[in-house]
DNA sequence: CTGAAAGCGCTTACAG
DNA sequence: CTGAAAGCGCTTACAG
């Protein structure tokens, strides 16, 4: 795997380096004879020259790499804005390293680390819970950071969000028209602030309605199992008529197969809404209304603070509050 | 963002940059004293100090970066892959760079282009139709390279595959042990060689069994209409035994929408066997039988064979086969 | 219009 | 036990 580089190129065209290089890069600064110019161009492709970025990188300082961390890039809330980041990451010249946390803040410091090791030009990530450390850590080495998804409360950087307070006080009086009598919410037990605003928003409608709600807490690590148990124990067909609030798309997932697998129907034993837009909910008899989260625009706005940063980086701290949107199925009668 | 270097740490140690970097490096052979190491790490420390890896990628013509090019990363089947890769590469201190190539031949070149000029040390590709010059190029610059799931036929390199011809015809059997009257399977309209071994397999049973089958095939771009097209036109509940045999996850989802929406129940109804085994499925009203492909396998050998080739480059084109593993749900009667 | 030279942050064979 | 030096493949300010 020896690749020619731009010595070889001088070399066969009798010419210095610095030439090669102002050729290859195109510098209109620095006039170049078209002859040379030619000459070097075509020996380039003949010998089939590419540019070692590495060495790029080091000479510039700038490796036009970006660090990813996601909590688990098979989940397909992550993988899809995964894809949008890599989207927009590339119409800037930018290559993703992707590394999953599984929550687990050894983990996301790992990444971390290997990623600066690694020279990237900044890092996009969802922070987790005890993530705080390694993320001061990157800040105080003036590292550019963006958050998507969670932001964090206690540590000032770039994050781009949803309004989830909002949007929850929406899906409230949405459902409220519907003069349901008891309301069922389930989400994270956690102390991540973008998920208890999500249940705080609706909450917050809650208290002042006097309508008959539950909440239902569950472990992050094992969704499945608590969701089912949850539901078991709190939902009773044919008492009252029930919504049910599925505050993410994990939730939604295992909610929904709860509900397939007890051959509840949606909505005439319950109404259903849930966070997220996935097309595992295609797959449910109703058509699942839902909570789209604008994740290209998170991506664009994502990729956009994080390279005004590594131009001038700051520490603002400036939230980017995306728009949640209520996409009205049939799952809410 | 600037970063302390082995030359501050020599410079405060009062050492050359070469008894640094022994240090930093573990290197046992060259012993030096045990005051001198401690004071060096202990500097490192407290200037917080971490290597670029940039500058010894460099040096040492290896970066420990891998390129993973998937035709779609927020593609469910994708995405639980390269999530088994990224572990795996983990493992072996690799860090995966990722790109989608959405099943186009130019942006799957421009993607190995991309990383090739990153310098990675070798790629997990799968290929697509139209991929073949590309990857010849980077066969000829002697690249690692590694195809999962695809392979290709006038090419020679390394892949990771199923045995999808016999997992097709293992299906078959297990279908007909319940007297099936009429067989509809949908594939992709492709000339991809580990498609059409999954139809293949399929269909030597078939002509050897006299059983009547449909065979629907889809345009890759634009699965879900026309699965549902062709499950519109071919599909007549009542009329006769029937099972659906979709062969990939996309035609699985699209096809048990299609089921879902249109009050189809399985399996009163019809029959479902569907390739892969997708989180989906689970919303779905009853339990899918599948065909399980065992990723962790696929990517713990697709990271072996890259990393063999990094240190030994070859153009074997040995494949291994991993073996599709038949879950049986409740979706066939 | 072109080249010599320094330097990015490392590693390592060699010398002492 | 430690250091001087070369070199990986680039870029760029400077000189001519």
């Amino acid at each position: 795997m020896k690749r020619a580089s731009i010595k070889d190129i001088a070399r066969i065209a009798g010419v210095s380096v610095a030439t090669v290089s102002y050729v290859i890069n195109k510098k209109e600064g620095s006039r170049i004879s078209e002859s040379t110019k030619n000459r070097i161009l075509e020996i380039a492709k003949e010998i089939n020259y590419t540019p070692n970025k590495i060495a790029r990188s080091l000479k510039m300082n700038k490796s036009k790499l970006i660090g990813l961390i996601v909590p688990d890039i098979s989940n397909d809330f992550y993988s899809n804005i995964a894809r949008c980041i890599e989207n927009e990451a590339m119409k800037l010249g930018y290559t993703i390293l992707i590394g999953s946390s599984d929550e687990n803040p050894e983990k996301f410091k790992k990444l971390t680390e290997l990623f600066s090791e690694q020279q990237v030009d900044g890092m996009i990530v969802t922070p987790v819970a005890g993530s705080d450390e390694a993320i001061k850590r990157l800040l105080q080495d003036e590292y550019p950071l963006v958050s998507v998804d969670y932001y964090l409360e206690n540590v000032s950087f770039p994050a781009v969000t949803l309004n989830n307070f909002e949007i929850s006080e929406h899906i409230f009086d949405y459902l409220m028209k519907h003069n349901f009598e008891e309301l069922i919410y389930i989400g994270y037990d956690t102390t991540l602030p973008h998920l208890q605003d999500r249940q705080q928003g609706f909450e917050r409608k809650i208290s002042s309605s006097g309508v008959t709600a539950k909440k239902i807490l569950v472990k992050m690590g094992d969704v499945t199992s608590e969701v089912h148990a949850g539901l078991e124990k709190n939902l009773i067909i044919g008492s009252k008529k029930t919504a049910l609030y599925f505050l993410n798309n994990k939730i939604g997932n295992a909610g929904l197969h709860y509900l397939a697998k007890n051959k509840i129907r949606v909505p005439e034993d319950v109404s259903v809404i849930a966070f997220d837009e996935t097309d595992a909910y295609s797959l449910f008899p109703t058509e699942i209304t839902c909570i789209r989260q604008p994740l290209k625009e998170m991506a664009k706005q994502a990729i956009k603070l994080l390279d005004e940063q590594t131009a001038h980086f700051s520490m603002k701290g400036e939230r980017v509050v995306c728009q949640a949107e209520l996409i009205i199925k049939k799952s809410v009668k």
